[in-house]
DNA sequence: GCGCCTGCAGCAAGCGCTTTCATCCGTGAG
DNA sequence: CTCACGGATGAAAGCGCTTGCTGCAGGCGC
């Protein structure tokens, strides 16, 4: 394995200066065509690639942005990414990914570890971090996006909807279809904005009609099928099972889909049971899943551009919400 | 915004060298408690984080390995790249991702992007490039393995299966359920060593029964959905439909599902399915998938240790090879 | 009591690139 | 012909960190 060559040997070779390879290689517009050929050929002829070290030491800048997501296992995250990915990748913006597990102490950890590692700039999901950490974020000038999430008046620059709102919207939507005992699988508010919201969501409607939404009737579980199943059960083995399960996300439906079939329970015959984000396996399920959809692939490429404008001028991140929309299929229905 | 701290900053405070800070920092054990002590507290005191770019320059490592994978949105490249990441997070190594749109010209240039930014090692899927870009990159000394693939007398490090085998004894089991008439929905074999070898072996299945996998009775489609519907539907609207259906990944035989019950046909009395992969999907169809399990988080993982060990000493990366299983679950009953 | 060894810490030489400032040359105006 | 000007290029100063080598002090064996 031969040492790999350097800006200087380019330089020797085409018979000019580094600062001209340099300058001929990020601002070719500086240096006369006919030199910037011999540059190209010289770096074509030693196979030459910059030496991230050098180049980020004395440009100080990395090109990269970090990605702090809760895990890459639920669809939604994996999706939103893949766009933020393709977005910025046409501006030669790297993305570094780390996950949190639905833990905020351990998404500030990540978030310490990506400044470490350089990166430019940061996509957060939701506003579940202490606030000493955006503000840290801000003192050290480093550009950051809030994503899959947005309310009024957020000090931080958030790309995302309303998730309070969404869910009150499907809730509604559920009593205005006459159901009156209805429970909620919510995925684990602490540390987690978004499941937080769904549930005040879920539960101002139900108060918006009189109706609390009773500690039995409100479940929190992990985001996994396994859970959705087991809550599901639970409700529905009680003396007065409801007639309706709003779930905080679509995984957690899937699973008390899974739930009833187990016990015998028709869907949406025997209970109606409503999901919230609308990936794929929503359309896969029998029936399919009525649920919320969310723009997932917009809201990933929005928050690319944010950020390449961010760390292009000065300018600021700017907060842009997106509408939801409610999908009825097949799982919710009339009470009967 | 003040300037950020530096190594000399906290070396002043601290009332030590430069030296000192950075091994108090990196080899804590080549320094003395007290000493120690100081420098922690006074990188504390500075807020202090070492700037990237002249660690990298000095040093020569990122302490990054790059992971090319086809797409975020398959959950089986999600849950395994979170096995590698977690992983390699354990011994402050970072991934930086980059997708490839099952496109191996596009893989390549990843790869030559991830080398700029100066990964130190990297995770392929599957043997899909041009053997001149794994030839580059033994040539550069940069370690990388094949995950997701196996074959006898692959000269690349590979962590995976045998696809070709795993896919073979899936149709065996079919055609010992005493179906006949068996149809394929693979994915695109084109630039996929994987499609291309599920196909394969159920092609090797069927010969060795005498039975060939005739061209009316083989599409290949994208990984999604919709792909796996359309082609499900057009299989079983011929004259004579078969009586099974082996799809090359879970997702085609859940979008089979989807055609087949749009037709109004049962699975399986109509019709068997099978599927490949085991994501979670498969547990949420009714009636559940029969399919092939791969251990994608075991093989996460492994890779990533794997890397980790190459990175360490010099020890090359070995290939090693893990064992998929038949899950019949309810999509697959004998021939009616 | 002397020399040697060992453990810590400091000095200083880079690592490879970008960028400012100076220089050089050719061009057009006066 | 001279001078001012502007575009292209070069020289060189860092950017902040790591690390090989050196130096120093204290403890040990003889």
């Amino acid at each position: 394995m031969k040492k790999r060559a350097r800006l200087e040997d380019v330089a020797s070779i085409a018979g000019v200066s580094t600062a001209t390879v340099s300058r001929a290689l990020n601002n070719p517009q500086l240096v006369r065509e006919a030199t910037r050929r011999r540059v190209e050929a010289a770096v074509a002829q030693l196979d030459y690639t910059p030496h991230i070290g050098g180049r980020v030491l004395a440009s100080n800048r990395t090109d990269a942005v970090g990605a702090v997501i809760p895990t890459l296992e639920n669809a939604i995250f994996a999706r939103g990414l893949q766009a933020l990915q393709d977005t910025l990748d046409e501006a030669g913006v790297g993305v570094v990914i780390a996950t949190s597990d639905y833990d905020s102490a351990r998404e500030a950890a990540q978030i310490r570890l990506l400044l470490n590692r350089g990166v430019d700039g940061l996509m957060l999901v939701g506003e579940s971090c202490d606030p000493a950490v955006y503000r840290m974020l801000e003192r050290r000038g480093v550009p950051f996006v809030l994503v899959w999430w947005w309310r009024m008046d957020c000090p931080w620059p958030c790309i995302g909807f309303d998730n309070r709102a969404a869910a009150r919207a499907m809730a509604e939507r559920v009593l205005d279809l006459g159901h009156r005992r209805i429970a909620m699988i919510g995925g684990i508010a602490r540390d987690n904005d978004r499941a937080t919201a769904r549930i005040r969501g879920v539960r101002d409607a139900l108060a918006s009609r009189g109706l609390p939404l009773g500690p039995g009737k409100l479940v929190e579980v992990p985001y996994t099928l396994d859970a959705g199943a087991k809550a599901a059960r639970r409700f529905m083995s009680a003396a007065r099972p409801p007639t309706a399960i709003v779930c905080g996300s679509d995984v957690l439906a899937a699973g008390a889909l899974i739930g009833c079939r187990s016990m015998g329970l028709e869907v949406p015959a025997d209970v109606s049971v409503t999901g919230f984000d609308d990936i794929d396996l929503a359309t896969v399920l029998e029936p399919a899943l009525t649920t919320v959809h969310v723009p997932h692939v917009r809201m990933g490429r929005a928050s690319g551009s944010a950020l390449l404008r961010a760390l292009a001028g000065e300018e600021k991140v700017t907060s842009a919400v997106f509408e939801t929309t409610l999908v009825e299929r097949g799982t919710l229905a009339a009470v009967g």
